[in-house]
DNA sequence: TTGAAAGCGATACCAT
DNA sequence: ATGGTATCGCTTTCAA
């Protein structure tokens, strides 16, 4: 069987108060008998069972990471950043892909309070604003990445999405570009609707426009991305610049046109976000606004954890600048 | 506060054993009481703590999951396939990228252990023999996942690597390719070692050979790959074909031949293997050798949860079938 | 069919 | 400086 602190305190001769006071540093102990309880502790193989202690109030050290599929690159690598600082820090992170469905969203969450994890970072889109008040309501702390709870006091990190589409605007515009089109994710996430808002405004400003007709929205899959390309491509006034709310939004695109005899950036200048892995091996690479996703990542983490300590700090909402990274699809 | 058993026993006149059965379906309850128990607890909107029920004995329906790291989009991949069927199966998992590096390895392992997780699913490769019996020695279940432990008595799960390396030799060999080099990954992981393997033996086997200075030995970075890469095609006899055995590989291949103004397939034919979303992005698409991730993550899964019900079952050992797809990377 | 009570492994308060 | 003991929320005998 595993060693408990039972057995250490017998081992010592001591009882297991003064074990868990040599353990955790508190009360007073004198040098030696902790050195010597430490030893056999050594010797006994012995580690604390983060169960029993988080049974007593304390906690578990483990956080959630609700995103919508931690098969998505742009996730993965959120992922990885929230994962690295957390272990860091000392704790677990339990990944939780929800495929942006409402069902698995809430299924999750429950799970993750019976656990008792001491928080939950969430990089989903939560239109449904009766599970933000149950979210909510529930003490475990929350912080959001990479997408906003509307009207909520609620700790976030995210990219200025508008700003990021605005970039993507004046480098085509820079390019000499007159026609122009975006394929976007669903208006329900707040990342998305910012990022054309940027971009249209960018256009207003040089007195171009961007109709509505010519904004395609896509579901979340590389093949209908594509497909919508095709349509964009192939109407009668096709757009001689396109930007794409995504890498794989992109890559979609990017076959399309391929598929369609147009060459890129030639006949078709292709701007992306978020900066992926796939951004860097496509031919020709993807022009890319950078999300700086392992400073995202590290600054949720600082955040929830700052929340434990201090359950009644005030919540912050952390923006960080995008970076237009500019690769050949969009330049000749 | 959150409601307790007891709150839920005080609230319906009876005992928290009485509420413990009905929870559980243990014991003779009578329909009734069940129902009206049932009942309270979702009015007091109660759900057992996991942590509770840890502690006297039970499962935490937790598992760990030791990949290299999350942001490679084949572990990416995998660990989507463990989540979801661990999700279907009342499991939550919890990620840990080594990094392949011995240090993190034991860390995370202490720490799962401490959390007391239900078992541990490894796709880390594991050199250090003593790590090895340490890990075994401890009594959580495990099971491997694309990656064999040498010389254990383990639940596996993998891809006759043997096989894949073959099936990309002939295919290589039906194209009419004479000259062959191949970019690996370390020897010490055993699917790397079995990939080569198979690709030497069915070079052999037709009568061509492989020489070891065609082996180059990459490390986990698609920076050098590329780099080993223009080595292989710089040399004085640079191959007209080359196997990648992984997709990131294969992509620090594709680079390095396009700066070095090397068309593929043209010139140079391609064959990766693992088929992750990489090889549908590149241009030309690369033909890999595809690995059954899903059913991969599936297996490993049930197999940990059967080792739970049954620790004493013997031991399996599941070799799935890669399978080819051939895309435009290795085809005139 | 139901309940009282011991126990799981730790923490923390209060004595000593 | 150290120890006794109640407690956390639940499961599980064993009695009633």
């Amino acid at each position: 069987m595993k060693a408990t602190i039972y057995d250490v305190a017998r081992e010592a001769g001591v009882s297991i108060a003064t074990v868990s006071n040599a353990i955790n540093g508190k009360g007073k102990i004198s040098h030696k008998r902790r050195q010597e309880i430490l030893h056999i502790m050594e010797r006994l193989d012995y580690h604390p069972s983060v169960i029993a202690s988080a049974l007593t109030g304390k906690r578990t050290y483990t956080i959630g990471l609700l995103i919508p599929d931690i098969s998505n690159p742009f996730f993965a690598e959120i992922a990885r950043a929230v994962e690295d600082y957390g272990h860091e820090m000392g704790y677990s992170v339990i990944i939780c892909s929800t495929d942006n469905q409402i069902e698995r969203i809430e299924r999750y969450v429950l799970l993750l309070e019976q656990k008792s994890v001491d928080g939950i970072i969430i990089g989903t889109g939560i239109e449904d604003t009766d599970s933000i008040e149950r979210l909510l309501k529930k003490k475990v702390p929350i912080a959001m990445i990479a997408r906003e709870l509307p009207s909520a006091a609620v700790n976030t990190v995210v990219v200025d999405d508008f700003a990021g589409g605005e970039m993507a605007a004046r480098h085509l515009l820079k390019q000499g570009h007159q026609t122009f089109a975006v394929l976007a994710e669903s208006y329900k996430v707040s990342s998305s609707r910012e990022r054309i808002r940027g971009f249209k405004q960018a256009l207003v400003e040089s007195k171009f426009e961007l109709a509505d007709s010519a904004i395609m929205i896509c579901d979340y899959t590389l093949e209908d991305a594509k497909q919508k390309a095709v349509m964009l491509l192939q109407s009668d006034s096709p757009p001689s610049a396109l930007f794409c709310c995504n890498d794989i939004l992109a890559v979609g695109a990017l076959q399309a046109a391929k598929e369609s005899g147009i060459r890129i950036p030639e006949q078709l200048a292709l701007v992306s976000f978020d900066n992926t892995i796939l951004s860097r091996v496509t031919d020709p690479p993807l022009t890319s606004v950078a999300q700086p996703m392992e400073h995202m990542g590290r600054r949720v983490v600082e955040m929830i954890i700052e929340e434990l300590k201090e359950p009644d700090v005030v919540r912050q909402r952390i923006v960080l600048q995008p970076e237009l990274i500019v690769r050949a699809s969009s330049v000749r």
